[in-house]
DNA sequence: TCTGGGGTCCTGCGGCAA
DNA sequence: TCTGTTGCCGCAGGACCC
């Protein structure tokens, strides 16, 4: 079948990346379970009050619904769709079986969210063949293992098969051959540029910039002014196909954070401070988990007209502790001057990570080992054999009250 | 209309040391 | 000894992505 943009020809020389993006992940991995609802708007979200759509079928998306979007606005625009509470534990796993569908083709596979990632098939095409071929196997692949569909862009640089696999969906394959990418790319609105969100398309409209072709004859210096040094430089590089960025595999995480918008406002430092605790207690988790330290520790605090502030502090040592995390977002918490504020969200966040063993465990002068880490460790144990949530520390083992998320 | 939760990256500023 | 420069680091905030 003809897909959109599919006269660009079928050339794939040099075009050895592939961005492979489920359709509707979230949704299509609902509606396997529910093949009843196919054909029907449904919308995967939360279905209290504060809750964004996470996921729209196109039926739904054809009533202006769309991912981010409020669920309260979602139910105005679309009352007759049908709402399902997210399984995230599902999603991860469909996840991981499409990825190391990923890796039968090629080790170079660069995962850029549960439902994408690009792929460099340069290594593997005396093995399988052209990258559209590959890209076709892909495809049939992942429908006759998982039920899902998903579009493949075939190009010779990332953002290009990126914005390839956004043109042809759903459940398309695009080519843009190396030499028709300019033609490609010109007519785009500049908003469909990697990194050109609403601010910044609002400041590129306001110079008369709305196609990417227009802000290819804009110079740099220009954009730069504009947008900041490196931004502008980047959007011109963009703007006429230039983009060297590798696929890369394994890349290491920067940072683990938790965060928890309240049901209702929360005003209580006390209850602040609990669920400072709580998230603390999941970061940590994670960071063992993952076999991470990280010395710096940021706390987010979200008031109720929506302005945010963070605050941070670098540690002498790195932690993958959550009594450390938890003093030291409490700390931070106090010093922000907000215990007389209604926030609406919190968050906890912990960067500057390193391999946790890398890390040594220096004790200060006169300092006494605390023994708060082999304490945790236990309660991994514990974790993982009868569940989360069967050890927790005193303070939020008592029974939930008003105002919190559940 | 009323905005989740997980992240990354960039910018600008101040402190500090060479 | 003092001053200016430079570069690095920590920090805060914001834009952006899915």
């Amino acid at each position: 079948m003809p897909r959109p943009g599919s006269d660009l020809g079928a050339d794939d020389t040099g075009c050895t990346i592939l961005h492979v993006d489920m359709d509707a992940f979230y949704a299509s991995v609902e509606l396997r379970e529910r093949p009843e609802l196919k054909g029907m708007p449904v919308v995967i979200g939360a279905p209290g009050a504060r809750g964004v759509v996470l996921s729209a079928t196109y039926e739904a998306r054809r009533f202006g619904v769309h991912s981010a979007m409020p669920m309260t606005r979602a139910r105005r625009l679309c009352p007759q769709a049908v709402i399902i509470p997210p399984s995230r534990g599902k999603y991860a796993e469909v996840s991981r079986g499409v990825m190391e569908i990923f890796h039968t083709f090629t080790p170079e596979v660069e995962p850029i969210a549960s439902d994408e990632a690009f792929l460099d098939v340069g290594g593997a095409r005396k093995r399988l063949g052209p990258p559209a071929a590959i890209a076709a196997m892909i495809r049939e692949q992942v429908v006759s293992e998982h039920g899902i569909t998903c579009s493949v862009g075939v190009a010779n640089s990332k953002f290009v098969a990126k914005l390839a696999s956004q043109h042809c969906k759903p459940d398309g394959l695009l080519v843009v051959p190396a030499d028709r990418v300019v033609d490609f790319l010109h007519p785009l609105p500049v908003g469909a540029l990697w990194g050109v969100g609403e601010r910044t398309e609002q400041s590129l409209v306001r110079l008369g910039i709305r196609t990417v072709g227009d802000l290819a004859g804009v110079p740099v210096a220009t954009l730069q002014r504009q947008l900041g040094q490196a931004a502008g430089a980047h959007l011109a590089a963009l703007a006429w196909g230039r983009d060297e960025r590798p696929v890369t595999p394994n890349a290491p995480d920067k940072s683990i954070g938790a965060e928890e918008t309240f049901v209702t406002d929360v005003a209580d430092p006390v209850k602040i401070r609990r669920e400072l605790l709580r998230l603390s207690e999941r970061v940590a988790a994670r960071l063992r988990e993952g076999g991470h330290v990280g010395r710096t520790v940021s706390v987010k605090l979200r008031r109720a007209d929506f302005s945010t502030i963070s605050r941070s502090r670098t540690l002498r040592e790195p932690t993958d502790v959550a009594q450390t995390l938890y003093t030291t977002a409490c700390d931070l918490y106090a010093a922000a001057g907000l215990d007389r504020d209604r926030l609406r969200l919190v968050g906890v966040r912990v960067e500057n990570l390193s391999p946790a063993g890398e890390a040594t465990r220096q004790l200060g002068l006169g300092e006494r080992e605390t023994g708060w880490r082999e304490a945790e460790q236990a309660m991994d144990r514990a974790a993982r054999r009868f569940g989360r949530d069967v050890v927790l520390p005193a303070s939020l083992v008592r029974p939930p009250f008003d105002g919190m998320a559940p």
